[in-house]
DNA sequence: ACGGGCATGTAAGCGGTTACATGATTCG
DNA sequence: CGAATCATGTAACCGCTTACATGCCCGT
């Protein structure tokens, strides 16, 4: 049902058509929602013959631009304010981490140091959306200062998993070299750049 | 794909039964990849005929305890060694936050601070399962140590989304007592417990 | 003129959830 | 003896992905 209402929150921001929330899903929203383009334009479909949107402009190109309705703002503000029902963040790469286990000590090196790699630079990534959100690039209305909530939790995860591929390669390595676990482990932190 | 690979790397660990496996997802996996219990049965009836999996032991209630076989074991390795394929966070919460425009100033404090007292619970109870598996709860096989890998991450990433939702409780209240946005941000760690 | 991006869809299939269904065993 | 938990499954349905399909418009 999530799809659904980060659609019509999308549109509560302003009228955008199916291939502009597509972009939208792509650029930002994708890290913590992922949403496929026959996937959304079912949707709007559906919430088009609920009467949540309608189609207020048609531009080239078939462009069909939907706008929310009142019924639509009432449906996802209900949403917003109902506890958060699916509390997991399902990911694959954590998923991976549970079974190091099963991988050579290289592996677990090559393995941790690579995921750092990309923490790193999806940190950095979402830090430049953040200073052009931040230098009034999209406007300043109040759906910027919003997405860069989100942006911010988004930093912060990639950073707080980067020091962690960090700390659990250093472990790996501790532990090839003298018998049992050395744990110094969380309060190492290190200093950002 | 994954919820295959993950029952694989279980079994890896050693024997068990669907119920076994079921639970250990309820009780620590589930927070990174839920799985229902169809799902899984289903999911090791076709690891089954597949030769992955092997039925090795009989229990009580028609309990089955499967085994891994060689090839079920070069299946993991080989999934464990290619490029991560999916790299979203799927997590409604987050998703959410992005459409924090849309709530009053109340509803928005209100709605923070009650992230911020799940995400410290959560960290809290993580942290508590570490201990008893540094304690040697559950033994000192490889396992148990790759285990608190992926509990690292889960505390470190429910910390940073307290510390995340907090940040973004005070911003909301800054935001109305003075017109513009006011921003210390990240930098301004607080001490922890 | 043509290539790339804009723009919207359909169809098949899989992964996953929810509800239903059933029964055995253990423990108090 | 009854309740809780162990234990495995089936069926219907939904959400989502991947591949296929089509065509238009704009810039070079």
């Amino acid at each position: 049902m999530s799809l659904r209402y980060a659609l019509l929150g999308l549109l509560a921001a302003g009228p955008a058509s199916g291939y502009d929330l597509a972009r939208r899903f792509r650029d930002v929203l994708g890290i913590v929602w992922p949403a496929s383009h026959p996937q959304i334009y079912l949707e709007l479909n559906r919430l088009a013959s609920a009467k949540y949107i309608a189609v207020t402009d048609e531009g080239p190109r078939g462009r069909k631009e939907y706008s929310i309705t009142p019924e639509g703002q009432e449906a996802v503000h209900t949403w917003l304010t109902e506890p958060v029902s699916d509390r997991s963040f399902r990911n694959e790469a954590l998923l991976r981490s549970f079974f190091t286990f099963l991988l050579t000590r290289q592996e677990q090196t090559e393995s941790f140091a690579r995921e750092s790699e990309y923490y790193r630079t999806m940190a950095e990534n979402y830090r430049k959306l953040d200073q052009r959100k931040a230098e009034g690039e999209f406007g300043d209305e109040a759906w910027v200062s919003s997405a860069r909530i989100t942006i911010e939790a988004a930093i912060r995860v990639f950073d707080a998993l980067a020091e962690w591929a960090e700390w659990a390669g250093e472990q790996t390595n501790e532990e090839s070299a003298k018998g049992s676990r050395s744990s110094s482990r969380r309060g190492t932190k290190r200093k950002r750049s």
